[in-house]
DNA sequence: GTCGCGCTTTAAACTGGATTTAGGCGGATG
DNA sequence: CATCCGCCTAAATCCAGTTTAAAGCGCGAC
């Protein structure tokens, strides 16, 4: 009966109910705030690996760097996200995180973690389901690097940042806010801003898409799930085996 | 105590010792063996997810394909490595396996997993930093493929599987047998096999390299660590934080 | 207003890797 | 010992995407 309604409760929440304890666990990490400003680096890969964080708003990146500047944007994070659960294993970090935008971040030690492993099952079940989930997409990513199109990928991004939109706002129609430039989707796809500018233009001209600003809407979302033959990993996750929840413990 | 050494606790052990109990729930999983021969799919994309695998012996990968036979390989198995652990949260698999040679597996099914998770906490923290290991070495991939040229993707490769086979055999110099093929290391760089053909050439005109039927010799690893800014995922698990070993359980 | 700045667009030249096709080699099979 | 088959190599051609450079286009600062 929480009045302010958090965005990584609400993302949990629609894979599986939490217990009360649970939800005071999740409330205990997302007790303190920090603001960064839009290009904000925070942490670089090869820091050292102290904390997490709960993204509270705005979208940010992950990404790794050639030392000859050349760069790789590996995950892009959204409201309701765990950032830096991918590292929790390692002494440093493996990417850069930085701010597309402003904003706000909860930041929390990994032991604030450990707590959670220690004190509710379910919970850490369904973090690790989460965690393997997002290796699964990793993967999904993977074969769009390696086998798609320009036109392809373009279009398997953008399917699959609606399907993680439309969980917390599932009223989202065909329509969203797209903060990234052309620069960081290149980035993103392995790709140039050049091409990504091009693929975009052409596939508007062919009724893909319509642009307005930072808006994107997706006109043929069915012709471009064919092409690409999009699985929509968020929605079909598997918690069956999840242990009975922590309100016994 | 046991005569027959299992890879499987071989390459957990080299993180971390082992207690007694922890063993048994290990050989518990590797009772049953079951043979496949070189070329013969195990399972496919899309196919209900009933059962893990360790490898016993032999190598496999995993790959998920376009409609229109694109393929693009996205996981190279050794001996030691547990197959499947990434699905276990899904209804269907995601990829599809495949045996590349002769290969002994050791089937067990999801439920033997949750017997893990239920009785060892210790065992659980130390898979789970596993699969979170091999999700940054994923990000590491796509890294490869989004930003590197094919001499450098190849190194990359070399790299990372001699990197791997030296975890369990540590007197390993640096000559691997490698059993792919220059088409399955195609889908696996997101090249085409002629072009791998002809980059391998020039790797080893140019001295990388050194060919000998399935053997790779790799000539200058520094140089291609430089060149690919290389990391050792495979030494570095940072393992401070997993729960005391299972004996007080 | 107009200057500067970050971003997108357009155009032209270029190239890394794809495609296609043919030949060659080695090992298994009869 | 001939045939076949899977795999690697080589050469010619082609093209999707890169590179470089130069406009455009808002938009905020002053």
């Amino acid at each position: 009966m929480q009045k302010t309604s958090s965005c990584l409760v609400t993302k949990l929440q629609h894979y599986v109910p939490l217990s009360e304890t649970d939800r005071a666990l999740l409330r205990e990490i997302e007790k303190s705030e920090r603001n960064y400003q839009a290009g904000q680096e925070i942490y670089q890969g090869g820091d050292t690996n102290k904390e997490l964080f709960v993204v509270k708003r705005g979208w940010l990146i992950s990404y790794a760097d050639m030392p000859d500047g050349r760069r790789q944007i590996v995950k892009i994070h959204h409201p309701g996200d765990i950032v830096g659960f991918t590292d929790i294993a390692l002494k440093d970090v493996s990417t850069s995180l930085c701010a597309v935008e402003n904003v706000v971040l909860c930041p929390f030690a990994k032991q604030a973690m450990d707590e959670v492993f220690r004190t509710s099952p379910r919970l850490t079940a369904l973090l690790m389901s989460l965690a393997l989930r997002d290796q699964v997409v990793l993967i999904d990513l993977l074969r769009a690097m390696g086998r798609m199109s320009a036109l392809e990928r373009i279009g398997y991004m953008l399917l699959d940042l609606i399907a993680r939109l439309r969980i917390t706002s599932s009223e989202l129609t065909d329509r969203f806010r797209l903060p990234l430039n052309q620069t960081q989707i290149a980035q993103y796809l392995g790709l140039t801003n050049v091409y990504i500018s091009k693929t975009f233009s052409r596939m508007e001209v062919e009724g893909y898409i319509r642009r307005d600003g930072l808006h994107i809407q997706i006109l043929r979302e069915d012709r471009l799930r064919e092409m690409t033959d999009f699985h929509n990993r968020y929605d079909d996750i598997d918690i069956s085996w999840l242990p009975s929840d922590g309100t016994q413990a």
